[in-house]
DNA sequence: CTTGATCCTCACGTTGACGTGAGGTTTTAG
DNA sequence: CTAAAACCTCACGTCAACGTGAGGATCAAG
């Protein structure tokens, strides 16, 4: 697979495979003119890497897992790894989880003087 | 309340005030020396503010829902940026939720591994 | 053989929320 | 009164994950 087919696949750009690949979270052979050659799999390992990105990873951060899909084992520093990242991602989803409540309490805040048509009619029925 | 007060009050750096005022989300008084001067409900609105840094929201995004807090008065543009705003949470929100149940399969899968002293010990027996 | 699509390698540009001095004034504790 | 602490305004630095040409080679189709 050349690298336009990766990126179609996945869902990401030429740019960022390449981005990917400098880091070392992908690798690539190279055809004898020099074009990247990716298995089938780099597919599915890149849309893992975005999800992981999606979650707030760094790219090092990516780097100290990505093995373990390859090989799975896992060394300590590995899975102490994981735990962290997952820890920091639960957090992460609590502070969200009191954004969206404290939004929701906004918005309904908002709706609720937006009844203001009939309010404010009402109102003006009561003041003529 | 200086500003040093309300940087220790809010969790926040004295620089990230002044960023704040600079973007039009806190407004403070000034003394005749110049010095900021803040109610003493900045420390809430600074800390309300954090957490919709922390939900990903910008500076302009705040800077359009925060007018509500103040006149609790809603526009229809406002009404609609607190939802649109709050469904993106919502999707991130799964998106981490999505991410963490991965790394914790991964996490399964590396503790699994990491019983081997035992499992190795009896493949070692097995061996010899 | 040619041409348009796809690929390559530099290498600088972007964005947001601050960090970090530089150089100077004001406040406060003793 | 004096020194340290706190404050002020520029204004450049940072960091990550790419975007965006520039300038050129390679590939697939007709």
């Amino acid at each position: 697979m050349r690298i336009g087919k990766v990126a179609e696949g996945a869902g990401v750009s030429v740019r960022a495979l390449r981005y990917y690949e400098e880091q070392g979270l992908v690798i690539a052979d190279r055809s004898p003119s020099g074009h990247r050659q990716y298995p089938e799999s780099a597919v599915e390992r890149v849309k893992f890497i975005q999800l992981l990105y999606s979650a707030g990873l760094s790219s090092k951060a990516i780097l100290q897992v990505l093995p373990f899909l390859d090989t799975l084992v896992a060394t300590p520093r590995m899975t102490q790894r994981l735990k962290d990242e997952r820890d920091r991602i639960r957090t992460q989803i609590d502070d969200l989880t009191r954004a969206r409540d404290r939004l929701d309490e906004l918005i309904g805040l908002a709706t609720e003087s937006a009844i203001s048509p009939a309010t404010c009619s009402a109102s003006v029925d009561a003041a003529t």
